[in-house]
DNA sequence: CCACGATCCTGCTAGC
DNA sequence: TGCTAGCAGGATCGTG
């Protein structure tokens, strides 16, 4: 599942292999929801000719920025990958998107459980908008401990949920979220508003230091995830809690624990991050 | 503001 | 062996 270093991963290769690259052609889409606000007919009329000027990231979202302000914003959800191929490398399966580029390549999007999102937008505005009612700070660039305190102050819900809340906290997902939290020594349940001003220090150290590792290894594959060039990255082999249920703590040696938070699985060790503070 | 549940999808796995 | 049922999970929306 693409969290923030997923997809700042992928908008770091992807970058100096599209930046002054031309679209020649919209083709492939076979899934017409990926595309809410949008079709195949109006990307091919749109973007047909456009340069890519940009490949940023904001929160779990890839955007494309074209010399024209034009802007593609491709979101991943679960299994997404965006692939950049030769145009003679066979579709994999689950290709929902191919865009013709000048270059001879093309940039597929290929989704297995479609609950990928394409969304193109006519102007830098009408972009910064949709993203602003989504987004809240982003977790790699703007969250530091004084504007995570004033964030969680009076805040009521549980730890774990506000973190999975994209308006809250921009990037964090579920494997992320669960890596912080064991760092930062929380338990995922403890109501946002009882932290102490160190443990907010704590988790907004854990935070930045979790997503800046999972850059580093270019990703976690835990499932699906793969990188622009259909690699695996390598942050599965580091995980702390996520997806150990039963086995040791590195910190502690007692078995880590699941249980379910806001409808998704939350992986702990009980020993080193007590419900009780 | 917060919690909970349903929804969307399909590959994988556990269980029979 | 082969089948099926159930699970996972990000975001959104509706309800309480």
């Amino acid at each position: 599942m693409p969290e923030l270093p997923e997809v700042e991963t992928t908008a770091r290769s992807l970058r100096p292999r599209l930046v002054g690259v031309g679209v020649l052609g919209i083709s492939g889409i076979d899934w017409p929801r990926m595309l809410p606000n949008t079709s195949e007919a109006d990307l091919q009329s749109t973007l047909c000719g456009k340069h890519v000027v940009s490949v940023d990231r904001r929160g779990k979202y890839l955007l494309l920025e074209f010399d024209d302000d034009t802007c593609l914003a491709v979101h991943r959800k679960m299994s997404g990958n965006l692939l950049l191929q030769e145009r003679t490398t066979p579709l994999a399966l689950h290709t929902h998107l191919v865009i013709d580029l000048d270059s001879g390549c093309q940039l597929r999007f290929v989704d297995a459980r479609k609950f990928g999102r394409v969304y193109l937008f006519h102007s830098r505005e009408e972009r910064d908008d949709f993203l602003a009612q989504r987004l809240g700070p982003d977790s790699l660039i703007e969250l530091h401990a004084a504007l995570l305190a004033s964030k969680l102050r009076g805040r009521k819900g549980r730890l774990k949920s506000l973190l999975l809340d994209q308006a809250f906290v921009a990037g964090v997902g579920n494997l992320y979220a669960d890596e912080a939290l064991w760092e930062a020594q929380l338990h995922p349940l403890r109501p946002a508003d009882s932290l102490s001003a160190e443990e907010i220090e704590r988790l907004a150290d854990a935070i930045r230091n979790v997503l800046t590792l999972g850059i580093e290894r270019r990703g976690t594959s835990f499932s699906t995830y793969l990188d622009s060039d259909g690699l695996p990255g390598e942050n599965q082999d580091y995980l702390n809690a996520y997806g150990r249920e039963g086995q040791p703590c590195p910190r502690c040696g007692t078995p880590i624990r699941r249980i379910t938070v806001a409808q998704r699985s939350s992986h702990f060790c009980p020993q080193c991050q007590p419900a009780i503070a």
